[in-house]
DNA sequence: ATAAACCCGACTAAAATAGTCAAGTATCAT
DNA sequence: ATGATACTTGACTATTTTAGTCGGGTTTAT
C-alpha cells in the first residue's frame, strides 16, 4: 500500500500555494523551485486541480494559480480525488454483485477491505488544507 | 493509494486456511480452487509467509500448510509485512534527516504522511486473523 | 514406485508511475 | 507593439512494479 508521488506532490504544492494565496497568484515555476518538483509534472497536476475547481488560473505575466475555495473547505479527499489518487482496496466492482475473480459471490475478505477503505477515507475527509498550513506554521515556531 | 492483489490474496488464503486449520494441513491446491487464486502465485506468497513464521509446511502427500501461531496472535500487520506490503506514504528515508527530493529538510507534508501511516497501521494492528474468520462465520448465519 | 504436495529460481507480459518534450495561447509590462 | 512570463494541451518515453508463468527440483504417505 503506497502513496504515489503525484498525490504527495499535489498536496505539497497546494500547501505551498495556500501560504501565498492571499497576496498574489502563485506561479508553478516558484512552486517548482521551492518544493523541488518538476515544472512539467506540476503542470499536469494543476491541470487536474483546475478541472476539479480546486484552483483557478490567471494567465499572462504575473499570473499563476489561486485557490478557488477557502482553504478550510478543501479537504485532502478533494485533492486526492482530483489527481486520481482515490483509495482503492478492492479490485472487484463494488456496485456489481460479482466478486474479485469474477466469482458469483464476494470473497472472504471483501468486507474487511471495505472497512479499511472507510477508515482511510475518514482521515482524508477530516484534514483540510487549512489544517495543513496551520500545522506548518506551528512547527516553524 | 491501492492495495495490491498479493496482499489481498495473502489475507484471503490465510482466512481460508484458518477455517480448516485444526483438522488437517491445507494444501495450496485446495486454496487455489476454493479462492480462485493461481497456484503458482500462492506458492510464492506462502514461501514468504513461512519464512516469517506465520505458517508451517508439511511436505509429502496429504501435506499442506498449518498456522504457526494462534489465529488470535496473527495480526493483519504481520501478514502484510510478510508479503512486503507495508504501508509506505513517504519516499524519503525516515531515519535520515534528509527530505523527499534529497533536500536538507523534511518537506511541508512529511508530518501529514507520518500521521496517515500511523492511522492505517492502527487498523492493521488491531485486526487479527481470528477476527476475520469470526466475521465470516457471522455473516454466513 | 508413484503421486501429491511443497520448494526454488528465473523469466515475462502488462500496467502503472514519473516524468519529458514540443508546440501552442493569453496577458502584462514596457 | 513586442517580448517575456506563465498557463494549456497532447503526445511520448524510460523505469519500475505487478501479477503472474514456467521448469525444474525434493519430500513423504500410501
Ligand atoms: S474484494 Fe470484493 S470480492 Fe474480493
Ligand atoms: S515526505 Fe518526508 S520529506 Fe517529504
Amino acid at each position: 500500500m503506497k502513496l504515489t508521488s503525484k498525490g504527495r506532490y499535489a498536496v505539497m504544492a497546494l500547501v505551498d500555494l495556500a501560504k501565498f494565496n492571499d497576496i498574489n497568484p502563485v506561479s508553478l515555476r516558484d512552486i517548482s523551485l521551492r518544493q523541488g518538483i518538476s515544472l512539467d509534472y506540476l503542470e499536469q497536476i494543476f491541470s487536474k486541480l483546475r478541472k476539479k475547481e480546486i484552483v483557478q488560473s490567471v494567465r499572462g505575466t504575473q499570473g499563476g494559480y489561486v485557490l478557488n475555495k477557502k482553504a478550510k473547505e478543501i479537504k485532502l479527499t478533494n485533492i486526492l480525488d482530483a489527481v486520481d489518487e482515490k483509495v482503492k482496496t478492492v479490485q472487484c466492482k463494488k456496485e456489481l454483485k460479482k466478486g474479485c475473480n469474477g466469482k458469483a459471490t464476494k470473497c472472504l475478505t471483501h468486507n474487511l477491505w471495505d472497512e479499511l477503505e472507510t477508515h482511510i477515507n475518514n482521515f482524508f475527509d477530516k484534514k483540510s488544507l487549512e489544517d495543513l498550513v496551520q500545522d506548518n506554521i506551528e512547527r516553524r515556531v
